[in-house]
DNA sequence: TTGAAAGCGATACCAT
DNA sequence: ATGGTATCGCTTTCAA
């Protein structure tokens, strides 16, 4: 086969410079080269063989348990994607979306298998073989999660998930709320819909609904609620129908909870969804809290705790491709806020 | 340093097997071989190196003109995208998300680096440099739209674009239309929201508005409404805020169009929030046509056009991952179905 | 400014 | 069932 290298008559280091030094010829030359290139049809460096030898792929792998489209359909999940991939842009780097199977081999393979420079966890569970998998490869990985403190080589960029819904509690206790019922996904493993009385916060195996529940139980105990006296109820995903039948649950049966807890948005306007269908008004007949701020939550005036979606997803990136010499400073914890809106009230029978 | 191969006393070759061809070699050496690799911390196969020996990445490259969260926030996006990763996951194969710049030497740079077995382009306007950049690599690309047809190599999945408006055109017609105005994205490159009253549908550069709105502009020419009499505003994004800052264009002046046509749902939303701010009722006062008939579509009564936008994406991914033998089997156009709803109704002044 | 040679880390093919 | 060897396509170092 007929190299560029051999019908410029040079040799191959060469025509390597003339694409990626061009300041080691001279511009004749790599014009010379770049003719040739053209009609031979050579269309530049083979980026698989740069990758190998620069030890480079200019791709960073994003880890989802679910499938795309529900990554996609919750605005938090898009915000934080957002932020990661201005970015990874900065850094001439693509996001490889990796969507893991259930299968946990198959998923497994599909992280070893991934040719990317590092990852991004986003929304996995604890429990997921994928985690593992990735600790094998050696390459930097990044959480959403505060996952790990104990490890000064984990990095991660995240909200105090305990103390948000702590203060969340505390200011719907004040509320004179006390029959609570709280709505979240994977508190047990299995995708089903249904309450969950047993499971104690430590026992959630997914991290999210973990913290937030325990900040919610150390809020009510404060007031003398305790955690058995909290009805808890799985949801099948984190989606508006999940929670509206989470919402039935609690709902249809007496004496109703004041005041129902949703680990996201999404979950949360599914309750909203479920009281509407009842003809209950939010923030009189139940108060209804959420988590993340997205933007449908200013227009349903959802009570909710805003986290900093986009800006996580930069801090992400950075962590990933421009981390900071300081390990210290590869831990980030942003602050939240509890953004009070109509759908919370006083408890209608305090 | 010490390899596993060394360490176990036999070949990489053999190493190789083991991860690779496990049929290869008796299970006691595999797992041997695995034992060693554990202690040493090999994680296994380097991805790079696989991938340029074999020749496969294990990845495709989806290609974006917009910034993530725009692709992302349109619900028809998502499930083109959702559709394509089903099928990319039979396959074992990642998506490689590439938001492309605005700066054409970035989107050109990125294309020719990217480390993918092919490309999957989904709204990306004609001009864009990323398509030459694309030809280049010499990888299968197939697109979402009736794109090169006269190429009998060319790879698409598409709808008749332009089919579908003129049905669609044709109803309102039949209503009584006869004062129309059409608001699409990319009528002009210029990101601007603005009237464009000269651009004939042949001059838009933006193959799915030029597309789409040749079907409109077919349609009322049957019924004597030439093109120049048609209002055309062209949308700064895909957005409903953009829409209902195009609708106001026409809204706010004498005599109003009868009639609002948008090129996709996200659009068509936001006109019928400009009627809305301003008392109008669809289907009375402005009839409102979308495209795409996405969730929300159902939700606002809205009379669009559906096109299978996950079957879309699904077969895009078999396009690339596991095309049919026959070249013309590689360019599917599937079929639209127009969907009547409120917001469409009989021309008020007829 | 240019060239020669040594790998990057794996796999395919052919022997044994 | 296992090993030897060539090779995938490039970049890098060092020498000319």
């Amino acid at each position: 086969m007929q190299t560029v290298a051999d019908e410029v008559g040079v040799s191959r280091s060469t025509v390597s410079n003339a694409y990626s030094r061009p300041d080691q010829l001279s511009p004749e030359l790599r014009e010379k080269i770049f003719d040739a290139a053209r009609r031979l049809g050579y269309a530049g460096p083979d980026p698989a063989a740069r990758s190998l030898r620069k030890g480079r792929v200019g791709a960073i792998g994003v880890l989802f348990s679910a499938t795309l489209s529900y990554a996609f359909t919750d605005p938090y999940a898009v915000q934080f994607l957002r932020g990661l991939a201005e970015t990874a842009e900065l850094h001439d780097t693509g996001l490889l979306l990796m969507p893991l199977a259930e299968d946990a081999t198959a998923a497994a393979a599909a992280v070893q298998n991934a040719v990317v420079d590092g990852f991004c966890v986003y929304c996995l569970p604890d429990w997921h073989s994928a985690q593992a998998a990735m600790r094998l490869r050696k390459l930097p990985v990044v959480s959403s999660e505060r996952r790990d403190a104990g490890d000064p080589e984990a990095r991660f960029v995240a909200i105090d998930e305990a103390a948000a819904t702590l203060a969340a509690g505390r200011y719907l206790a004040a509320l004179g709320h006390r029959r609570i019922a709280l709505i979240a996904d994977w508190i047990v493993p299995e995708r089903e819909t249904r309450p969950v009385a047993t499971a104690r916060p430590e026992d959630v195996p997914y991290y999210v609904s973990r913290e937030r529940l325990a900040g919610y139980r150390d809020a009510f105990a404060e007031v003398g609620v305790e955690w058995p006296e909290i009805a808890t109820v799985n949801a099948a995903q984190n989606s508006r129908a999940a929670a509206a039948q989470a919402a039935s649950c609690v709902l249809d049966r007496a004496p109703r909870p004041t005041a129902i807890l949703a680990v996201s948005d999404m979950l949360a306007l599914g309750v909203l969804d479920a009281l509407h269908t009842r003809g209950l008004r939010p923030g009189r007949d139940v108060s209804v809290i959420g988590f993340d701020d997205i933007p449908d939550a200013t227009t349903a005036g959802l009570t909710t705790v805003r986290q900093p979606a986009l800006e996580k997803g930069r801090q992400a990136g950075a962590l990933l491709l421009n981390p900071p010499e300081d390990l210290a400073q590869r831990q980030v914890v942003l602050p939240t806020e509890l953004v009070v809106r109509a759908s919370t009230g006083p408890a209608p029978d305090a």
